[in-house]
RNA sequence: UCCUUGAUAGCUCAGCUGGUUAGAGCGAGUGACUGUUAAUCACUAGGUCCCUGGUUCGAGCCCAGGUCAGGGAGCCA
């Protein structure tokens, strides 16, 4: 019997088995909020309706005791999920002392030290049920369209795009690498059944510390042959929009326990705008306005939003200090005091981070060297001038994989997509259509240096039967991240793996 | 690798210009209270002030080096 069915057992009564998420007691009366996975149910255990061990048996509960309860279903409205269960029966199966998790802030590195039990917690529960969304809604979109789901190798034998560092592993004595992305398999692959896509993990050995990097993270790469980067981007945009569709359908819930505002993500139905490379240089430089908004001076004025905001908070930790130093304040009224407080600094930390960030941005915005990739915060600016997911293309040939197909109007250029996710996310998808000629293929190789005969089996499936394909591949924690609206991605994976972080 | 911010009780933090015995809230323990929603109230316990060295009559605070962590750049999904 689980939390989530209770609605069809009103008045009956019923067993639920489960963890503890919180107690609180009074004489004769004792409230166990219990946890079981698919929801949360408050459990009265009333000392006058339970034997005297039973009720002893209650009274011992702590915060995380696994227990399991007999009792009958009532309606109340008061509850989480509506429902109550008036105990009956109180069983312990294991016990659970000195929970570290305690029922108020926690900081981030105290909380990664405890991630295998911060996801027993109700907003981790919430962020782990729509990453279970979106995982679903990728396989349903593309086995409903006809892709086969087939899986690129991890081990490899080369950086196969040569430009970030992998991770090395000894692979029967000879140096492997562990792959960074299965492209160049999902290409014969596609070649094989048409329309493909792989869902697997990668591995990346940069040193980064941002928001938006792991070093182990799941992508999924559709490649498809006989499509242009166009039907290309056709394909991202459906599918984006199927699975953003559905957590909002599906999730309504998971997106209140994380207090989402889901109104920009409703945005997800009106169609993305396509840039290309050149347009989106010119928003950036501010020498182009999107709806009337200049990036540069909208920054300007989130720098400034941000230092008037660093005053008021300052203003009110002041005045709530100058309250509690008052004498005769009851104990309750200072505890909340001292919360918000906490609170208030929490956020003039953040402001002070965005205070020193952003002119650096700015800088970078104004000064960007057209022909450049676009960084984390060129990124940044961008998007925050758009409510839905944008999409560049064609790009600077050089700053490109070499794989990308060159563009055959404009051989400057090559035919790579970027998706970049609204409300300052950045890129979540990259992709483009492949290069097939051959001569321009084996060019590229040499002038990125990489060895030519590790690539010979990828230069075959131009040798043989080459068609025009495309695909892309999307990062799935980031896509987690912008849906759920996260301040990192590490929330977005059970456990993440990223520069100083292997355990747990 | 570089820039930047930080490390004080189990947790979140305060600690003035270097000055006596380092504080608060939460959590934990004990007690009170019959419907609580981070319950409330009273009491109790709880400290290698990250490490090493230096300056000083005196260092949580100043200086040097290191360790770890947060944020950012580069790189990328």
């Amino acid at each position: 019997m689980y939390i989530k069915d209770l609605s069809l057992h009103e008045e009956k009564e019923i067993t639920l088995q489960g963890w503890a998420a919180n107690k609180r007691e009074s004489k004769g009366l004792v409230f166990i909020i219990l946890r079981d996975g698919t929801g949360l149910c408050q459990c009265v255990v009333d000392a006058n309706k339970v034997s005297e061990e039973i009720f002893a048996h209650a009274q011992k509960v702590s915060l995380e005791t696994s227990l399991s309860i007999t009792g009958t279903v009532v309606k109340d409205d008061r509850q989480v999920g509506g429902y109550e269960l008036q105990a009956t029966s109180v069983t312990i199966i294991g016990g659970s002392v000195d929970y570290p998790i305690a029922k108020k802030e926690h900081g981030v590195e105290f909380l990664m030290d405890h991630r295998h039990l911060w996801l027993r917690s109700q907003r981790q529960w919430a962020i782990m049920k729509i990453r279970n969304r979106i995982i679903y809604s990728i396989h349903q979109f593309f086995q409903e369209e006809g892709y086969i789901q087939m899986d690129a190798p991890l081990f490899t034998a080369n950086a196969s795009e040569g430009t970030s560092t992998l991770f090395e592993t000894d692979f029967y004595g000879e140096p492997s690498y562990l792959s960074q992305s299965g492209q160049l398999y999902g290409e014969a692959m596609a070649m094989a059944m048409g329309k493909i896509y792989t869902f697997g993990p990668t591995f990346r050995a940069e040193k980064s510390k941002t928001r938006r990097h792991l070093s182990e993270f799941w992508m999924i790469e559709p490649e498809m042959a006989f499509h242009d980067i166009f039907q290309n981007m056709d394909v991202i945009e459906a599918f984006l929009r199927k699975v953003v569709s559905d957590v909002l359908a599906e999730c309504k819930n998971e997106l209140a326990i994380i207090g989402r505002d889901t109104a920009l993500l409703e945005n997800i139905v009106k169609p993305f705008p396509r840039l290309t490379y050149d347009e989106a240089v010119k928003i950036i430089k501010g020498e182009e306005n999107v709806n009337g908004v200049n990036a540069i001076e909208s920054l300007e004025e989130e720098l400034k939003k941000v230092v008037a905001r660093m005053e008021e908070v300052k203003a009110e930790i002041a005045e709530r200090e100058e309250k509690i130093k008052v004498p005769g304040m009851k104990k309750g009224e200072i505890g909340f005091n001292q919360a918000k407080i906490d609170k208030l600094k929490q956020e003039l930390a953040d402001l002070e981070e965005d205070q020193r960030n952003i002119p650096g941005w700015l800088n970078s915005a104004r000064n960007f060297e057209y022909g450049n990739d676009f960084g984390g915060s060129d990124e940044t600016v961008i998007t925050r001038l758009f409510d839905r997911p944008i999409m560049v293309y064609n790009w600077p040939h050089e700053v490109k994989a070499f794989y990308l197909k060159r563009d055959p109007n404009n051989s400057h250029f090559a035919r790579g997509v970027d998706v970049l996710a609204p409300e300052g996310y950045g890129e979540i998808v990259g992709g483009g259509e492949r290069e097939t000629d051959l001569t321009l293929l084996v060019d590229k190789i040499n002038e990125h240096k990489l060895p030519m005969e590790a690539f010979e089996w990828y230069l075959d499936l131009r040798r043989f039967g080459s068609v025009p394909h495309a695909g892309f591949g999307l990062g799935l924690e980031r896509l987690v991240t912008w849906v759920c609206k996260l301040p990192h991605v590490r929330e977005s994976i059970p456990f993440p793996r990223m520069y100083g972080r292997l355990k747990p």
